[in-house]
DNA sequence: TGCGCTTTCGCAACAGCGTTGCTTAAGTGG
DNA sequence: CCACTTAAGCAACGCTGTTGCGAAAGCGCA
């Protein structure tokens, strides 16, 4: 009954005064990265008073979510301290189920992914088989990082790190508490959305959900999945609940252009378009600093807007979408006529929404990134109506799996608007 | 410093719960009409607590904006005393200042327009003389309901009433405490967001502000003019700040298509988009509860998005424009022609956007508003993926005015998601 | 008519949020 | 060595929605 927003109702209480500063906190620790933020900033980037930042980090502190990260150069008086996220305090699962394989990432609360796999998937053999495929490499990824349900402490194991070595110029007071290491808490299996932060709730190196990006139409609200192109039988099944059931986690389950956005909005903010080029064409529209994902789950279906009327016929029924246009220009190995009909339905969308910027992804683009972003740019600067250039650029590989794991952790953190 | 937030520090303080939770319960009463609302539907409309809507209903009362509205028949206990939103309890000044008049609608917190005005305008003699045609209407609409520095109260005065006869189902025990009749309180004039409900603020029968409505690009937080086709003398012209001045009231300033879908969205919810065919075609877009105006103000350049590659040459630059297409068809007096071009580009919007329903306005679709309905909705249902299918209606052509007061009811009332 | 039941609603006490006022800590710079 | 500056925390405060409880008010059955 509390401020725990159901979906109709969005009263809010103290809780959720508590919940929204201290994943503005969060967002802004994340942003600052490994060197750490001190409270004066932290109060600026908030809008809150300095002794608010020092409660908050007071309880961020003795959650494990944040720690001391020594002192800064002082500018003529007390020099101020440090606060860091702690990365490894918490992880969450990405997974991607995608037509034929599936990936997976063990992503810390940095961001970072600590361990990927990834496996291929006979996506015919229809949902079940599929949440046990992705539930053994899940299993897998887990224990090859150290966590799991055998509870060894993520700092005690030597990681396959991803990026590069941390810069570990920490020549702090570490006083970090060491909580005890007996254990490694599981969440409650019923996502509890907004009170992660709760004193108590969530361990160190716990994990804290999954979440699972597919392609094809879902509803994202009750997890069930709709009727993927060519697989019928994926159709009415309820993903998310197979997942949450088999792992004992929560699950989010999401369309991959989604994830991929909510991946990328991490890490720079603002209000922009993920297009993914794959078996399809469709985009995750991030704006005004949240996911807009439409009544139905179904917004960013991007590659049926018609660019040629009286043009070819499509599978979807209609003729001359950027789809059928843009994939004949793939087929043939045209990725420079691909990327200006895609430029077109860019230009038709950026135009629409007015975003910020554009980011391109999916194999398509993977094959050819170059092109495709001069292409695109190239026709959006041309039909742009004023000065303004958006800029454009091609998401990594693995956008879509890191993104996915984005949707459990975007829970927690509030991102700081641009 | 508070929790007003600015634009990059949201933090949260107590006074937000208070603006947030009492918008919601007057967006609640505003909903239920002048039949009032029970408190408990009060409470299980926002999701807080019977006693939390007690509190917030007796704030309410004590500013003047809600009042007791008798009693509901019993369930087999006590029957529910009910509360209904005080209408008169405050006005709000719509402007549009189109391309060759200039309309004002005084609308009260219901919604109602209790006066409306028109008259040409020589949009072509640019800003300033603007303005001073504009602040003329506007104080002639004002002094002719009764309002305005004068200072008589409105249910003192008898209105030319818009809409039909009021109900005037009140058996009620009115206690409204009835204010110091002797003046108007006119509120800063610079805009106080979201301290509307304060203790004390504003007044029985004020104008809390006015929201101005133009055509054309203009960046919505600056209140300033961008290049207006054909009429590159507006370039710049800061407009709210000129209005706020010259008339002593708070001006929020945005595109016409914006302003109706705010209104819009103040009737009915949702996430829709709301297309405007006039002399260009636009589109404001309600998403998730809120308007998305984009970065820069320039979502809903619905007009330039390429129907048709290697069309005919647009205005803008680009070949095959939605806009070209669909005005050609206009000017032929083809609005059947029209409404296809004009269905193909809605249904690219309905696509992207996965909106609940589609609202069409302007002068061309006030021609022929079953024309357009028709034939739009034609093409939606034939393009529509699922079996879902969007509904197709025509705004009023007062869609414009009155929404631009809206911009300034926004701010106070929370409209209940749908 | 009387009594039990249901529902409404407000008073009073409460926990928890960020804010304010003030004190203490820890540096820099003349 | 002593102002001066900046940082950080303790304590009290105002205010939020919440909880507990009792009074008010109508229904329905005996």
């Amino acid at each position: 009954m509390k401020g725990s927003g159901e979906e109709s109702g969005r009263g809010l209480g103290l809780d959720a005064v508590r919940s929204h500063n201290a994943g503005l906190v969060l967002g802004l620790l994340r942003a600052a990265g490994p060197a750490g933020a001190g409270r004066a900033e932290l109060a600026e980037g908030t809008g809150l008073t300095p002794q608010a930042v020092s409660k908050i980090s007071a309880r961020l502190r003795a959650a494990g979510l944040a720690a001391p990260a020594g002192r800064r150069a002082s500018t003529g008086g007390k020099p101020p301290g440090l606060l860091r996220l702690v990365p490894e305090a918490g992880y969450a699962v990405g997974l991607q189920l995608d037509r034929d394989e599936v990936r997976v990432a063990l992503v810390d609360l940095a961001g970072r992914a600590v361990a990927t796999r990834r496996a291929p998937l006979d996506f015919a053999a229809g949902g079940p088989a599929a949440v046990e495929a992705a539930a053994r490499e899940i299993e897998a990824a887990v224990a090859g990082a150290g966590l799991g349900p055998a509870g060894v402490r993520a700092q005690d194991v030597s990681l396959p790190a991803a990026g590069g070595p941390e810069p570990a110029a920490h020549p702090a007071t570490a006083t970090e508490p060491a909580p005890a290491p007996d254990s490694v808490q599981v969440p409650d299996p019923v996502p509890a959305p907004d009170s992660a932060l709760a004193p108590g709730g969530y361990g160190t190196g716990a994990l804290w959900g999954v979440g699972c990006a597919v392609p094809g139409p879902l509803d994202h609200r009750s997890g069930v999945m709709g009727r993927v192109t060519g697989h019928p039988e994926w159709e009415g099944f309820p993903l998310r609940a197979a997942l949450a059931a088999r792992l004992g986690l929560p699950v989010v389950l999401d369309k991959d252009t989604n994830a991929a956005a909510v991946g990328l909005a991490a890490e720079s903010g603002g209000s922009f378009a993920y297009v993914h080029v794959g078996t399809g064409l469709g985009a995750g529209l991030f704006l005004g600093g949240a996911l807009h994902r439409g009544a139905r789950t179904g917004a960013g279906e991007f590659g049926h807007q018609v660019l040629l009327l009286d043009g070819p016929r499509c599978r979807c029924g209609a003729r001359g979408c950027a789809e059928v246009l843009c994939l004949a220009a793939v087929a043939r190995g045209d990725h420079g006529g691909a990327a200006r009909v895609l430029g077109e339905a860019v230009a038709n969308l950026a135009a629409l929404l007015d975003v910020d910027r554009v980011v391109l992804g999916g194999r398509a683009v993977e094959a050819a990134p170059e092109t495709y972003v001069r292409e695109v740019a190239e026709v959006l600067s041309a039909r742009a109506p004023g000065t303004y250039r958006v800029p454009v650029r091609a998401a990594p590989a693995s956008a879509v799996v890191t993104g996915a794991a984005e949707l459990v952790l975007t829970e927690t953190f509030t991102p700081p608007r641009t």
